[in-house]
DNA sequence: TAGAATCGTCGAAGCGCTTCGACTATCCGC
DNA sequence: GCGGATAGTCGAAGCGCTTCGACGATTCTA
């Protein structure tokens, strides 16, 4: 740096100027400054600059076990965390959950390795919240905890998205629609979009009209098929079912065949807070309402950093709802017409080139 | 820290020697120095510590754009590889797609942010590989390029991995066994894992005995249904198929199912460099190579920092097959017998508790 | 038992930046 | 045309650590 100020015939910290744009600097020096970088290959050291501004430009992604679910959506959200993050000149680092446990968190938040941290899968009632909230420690969220005041999060708007399939299904004829949650374990736990979700399927109906009946299911196939058996063997006259529980696909769609009924003919099928990569697996290929894992993931980096560089602005919160994409697996219920015009088949996912 | 060396009654340097080990420090001082840290809630600061010692236990992560596959394998890297790191003392950063130009990776590696980097999916020929070697920045591998000559990787053993799919299948009595790989343009490319199964499959059909037959196919379903139509129509007598596209698999039980067959008892289907994750959303549950994604992503992070931390130690070099999994898409081939018996099907995956 | 080797410790000099206070030159309003 | 802003620049003091050379105190070796 020293050899760029002295070929730019600056002193030292015109250059840190120029380069921070935190002092005026004329047009004219700020050109000579950045010729003489360039000429030089100049890069300014992070660690020097972490050093002595007290910002790493760097933030923490805290990354969940991927247990449930099939894991796209998880990467999604790595992903375009690293991305919303170079965007903004910032560097993203993983700490995995063995590193969420309060006294470690602590810990690595006084290190001073990173400025601020994402928390992801927050429960209702998260202790890593309120440590980070105890020790003034920046954070944004992706979901969120009970109490929300002057924290800033995005969250799947699970009201919306719930209200979106039920009304679609209502829409299409549907009279008595079930749901399948995730596991009662979850829900017990406090993790917030089981809880959301469960909340939000009798409000819609009730708004749709019509009748529901929901139901807990482990996430594995097999759980998915006693349940729906059960479901079935109660109430004969479901014709529609949501789930949030893709592991539970599987054993859904084998309960369905084991009736002789047909998707989409004779029962429709949706899967929320989902993926369009799994719903592709299918077949047929599963309309689904996804989440938005890139926008979410987006928000919340932006959130955390206009949080980081202007302390006064209020936390933004927002919820985004999933995306109904209809596929092949859900229409009418004709399951007791006389005359049954079956659907062809839809195999999806021949959008991606190569 | 200089509280610490006061409380401890020692100087400041000697603070740091026990801390990092670097020279001796007597049982006793040692003691009452961590003792004065616990005290005082001290933890050294991480940019302070990097600048000084010009290295920053920081590792980054060549992470590719998340296009074939399910992306739960590539979830899996990330995750090990944060771990792993973790496990050292390291701290991971993810550097996406972007980052990898030349260009702006060597800005990235001059910035002495990272004191190495993995890089992932790399190509037979790979610029990236070239820049890092051109200006010695240290490097490991998930995957390889033609010339490996003093450099670290891991990489799936492609060989070991359709070997052994090959021998099952011959083993289940089957004679004339399909390939199917990814795209062409996969393999143009230099995409090692197209180019390395598309060399081990003759070689594979050869050891085993029968016949074998391969072709490349885009990573839509679409497209497996179209060119396992024409398989099929070249060559009716194929009783079972290898793939490593996984996005092509519901085309291909499309077609196999067309053809009025059955499966597993009149076709097998065994998916390679896969996950179980993807082969129990299926049914039946699909036969499949996994890919060690945990061990290969940890052994590479071991790797770097072996390099990194005792710079005389030659680089490991490392190939880790597929792991076989039988489930319910493969068996003996029972088209033309007189009397089938049925295999009942397989609902895989239960085994995740909750 | 002198000299060398080793152990444990200290003080000080940076690592490559940012930022503060100070200084000069220019511009404005009245 | 004079006081007070403001633009543009400089020098120096750190940020919180590591590491080097030095030095007294032990222990070993012939």
């Amino acid at each position: 740096m020293l050899d760029v100020a002295k070929r730019a015939n600056v002193a030292l910290s015109t250059v840190s100027y120029a380069l921070n744009a935190t002092r005026p600097v004329s047009e004219e020096t700020r050109q000579r400054i950045f010729k003489a970088m360039e000429d030089l290959g100049y890069r300014p050291h992070a660690m020097a600059r972490g050093l002595a501004s007290k910002r790493s430009r760097i933030i923490a992604l805290l990354f969940p076990n991927p247990e449930r679910g099939l894991g796209i959506t998880e990467l999604e959200f790595v992903t375009n965390a690293a991305d919303a993050a170079r965007e903004n000149g910032y560097n993203l680092v993983l700490w995995p959950s063995e590193m969420h446990e309060p006294e470690e968190l602590r810990l690595f938040a006084k290190q001073g390795l990173v400025d601020g941290v994402i928390v992801m899968e927050v429960r209702l009632n998260d202790e890593r919240i309120n440590l980070l909230r105890e020790i003034d420690f920046p954070f944004s969220m992706i979901g969120r905890c009970v109490d929300t005041t002057g924290i800033g999060y995005v969250d799947i708007d699970f009201e919306q998205t719930m209200q979106e399939a039920v009304a679609y299904l209502a829409g299409l004829g549907h009279k008595k629609i079930a749901f399948l949650n995730q596991s009662q374990s979850a829900y017990d736990n406090g993790y917030g979009p089981v809880f959301r979700s469960q909340a939000a399927f009798p409000k819609a109906i009730q708004t749709a009209g019509g009748e529901g009946i929901s139901r807990f299911c482990r996430p594995t196939p097999q759980a998915g098929y006693e349940i729906c058996n059960e479901l079935f063997a109660l109430s004969p006259d479901i014709t529609a079912l949501i789930t949030m529980n893709e592991r539970a696909v599987p054993g859904i769609m084998r309960a369905i065949a084991d009736q002789g009924w047909h998707i989409p003919d004779d029962f429709s099928l949706v899967v929320i807070a989902s993926s369009a990569r799994m719903a592709e697996m299918m077949t047929p290929a599963l309309t689904t309402s996804d989440i938005a894992a890139a926008e979410l993931s987006h928000l919340s980096v932006d959130l955390l950093i206009q949080q980081l560089e202007e302390k006064d602005s209020a936390p933004l919160q927002k919820l985004v709802p999933c995306r109904l994409v209809i596929r092949g697996s859900t229409g009418a219920c004709l399951r007791n017409a006389a005359e049954v015009k079956r659907q062809p088949l839809v195999l999806e996912g021949d959008k991606i080139p190569e």
